[in-house]
DNA sequence: ACCTGAACACCGTTCAAGT
DNA sequence: ACCTGAACACCGTTCAAGT
């Protein structure tokens, strides 16, 4: 009984009830004017609150990025790196159907990037590499977690991914696809267990057989 | 004066008008509206020979990607995957308003892939990988070549990218970004030269100390 | 048989009018 | 001073009506 607004309708509010809505119905299902209704206001009162709605999803995304977790900081510089990637990636699978702005936004991601790649840096700041190489350095592994994320996100939505591409190779003449057919001769596609931490551990490789060059 | 058909309006000539569209206007700018008043039909008239956008999208994606490049199947593996690498990136950036689509339209990336990563893996087999290792080493490189392009390609849009992130860097307190100040203390991320190569290079040679494994 | 365009159910955003 | 909602200029898609 403190103050004496009647619910004002938040910056927290819209934000809230806009993720959830792109969480449970998609990205498109987020419309100012089903928002307004969701938040039982007139669809024009969130523009009280925010200038439109390309600066409402900069500020959802710039909210999910703040809640992205702080690895921890002990461990050899590897397995920091690895903690870092699972935190990234678990902040964008818990949205995923925002992973694609979080990804694409440019300006949001420039500002979040420096706070959630600061824990990656000093990650990497251990692994011996010259300053101009770790931002490099960071600059792949980012890339790579990005790409991989993506990959992950998407496969989801409708279809199975894997039965598309052998249905593909399949429909194929064999020389089109003859060095595809020959890896995927044994096992086909079953093994793409944990490319996510594979992707990684070569990377990090690459990283220290170029430090001890 | 060959067939009587009067201009009969082809899934070619849709998709070509399309993606102009997307390529000088952006992906927001086609619109089935937009695209007939393009075309000089009504706008109903492209459901005639396409499902709907969705399928539309799909076809401008099928097709941009059958653009790719096929690399010269000649030098050392490593070679041969940068080479890989530079025409699929070429595809994309050839494109830039499309690239998200390219990347995220699961249906179209398994099928396309297909066509598109045989190359990849003809490199690869002559890496010395074992075949399990092989289809792990494609998608690692994949998913690093479709983050570092989308990075590029969302950079070019509105804002400096790099501007944003040393403005956001100098606004934080120093404890939140020690680790970044430090990396970026000489140099202030002029060297973001090559990543994409540099990136290539460490996968690589993360794969090969594997396989000397 | 083929095409057109009116109509439906939506958008984001502006702005005059109300309380 | 604050909020509302009518209005504008758009969407994708359906479908009855025209030729």
């Amino acid at each position: 009984m403190g103050t004496t607004e009647r619910v004002p309708l938040t910056d927290d509010r819209i934000c809230v009830a806009a993720l959830r809505l792109i969480d449970e119905h998609g990205l498109d299902a987020l419309s100012m004017r089903r928002l307004g209704t969701e938040l039982g206001v007139d669809p024009m009162a969130v523009y009280r609150h925010i200038p439109g709605k390309d600066e409402l999803l900069k500020a959802i995304v710039r909210r999910v990025f703040a809640q992205m977790p702080v690895p921890a900081d002990t461990g050899p510089w590897t397995v920091r790196v690895h903690h870092w990637a699972h935190a990234y990636r678990s902040v964008a699978q818990a949205h995923p159907n925002l992973v694609l702005r979080i990804v694409t936004e440019p300006a949001v991601v420039a500002v979040a990037a420096v706070q959630a790649n600061e824990a990656l840096y000093r990650a990497l700041e251990l692994s011996g590499l010259r300053p101009a190489d770790i931002a490099s350095a960071a600059d792949v592994i980012v890339d790579f977690v990005n790409g991989s994320v993506l990959a992950d996100v998407t496969g989801d939505t409708d279809v199975d991914a894997a039965a598309l591409f052998l249905a593909e190779l399949d429909a194929r003449p064999d020389d089109d696809v003859a060095a595809q057919r020959r890896v995927f001769a044994g096992d086909r596609l079953d093994e793409s267990r944990n490319s996510f931490d594979f992707g990684l551990d070569i990377i990090m490789a690459g990283l220290e057989s170029l430090s001890g060059r």
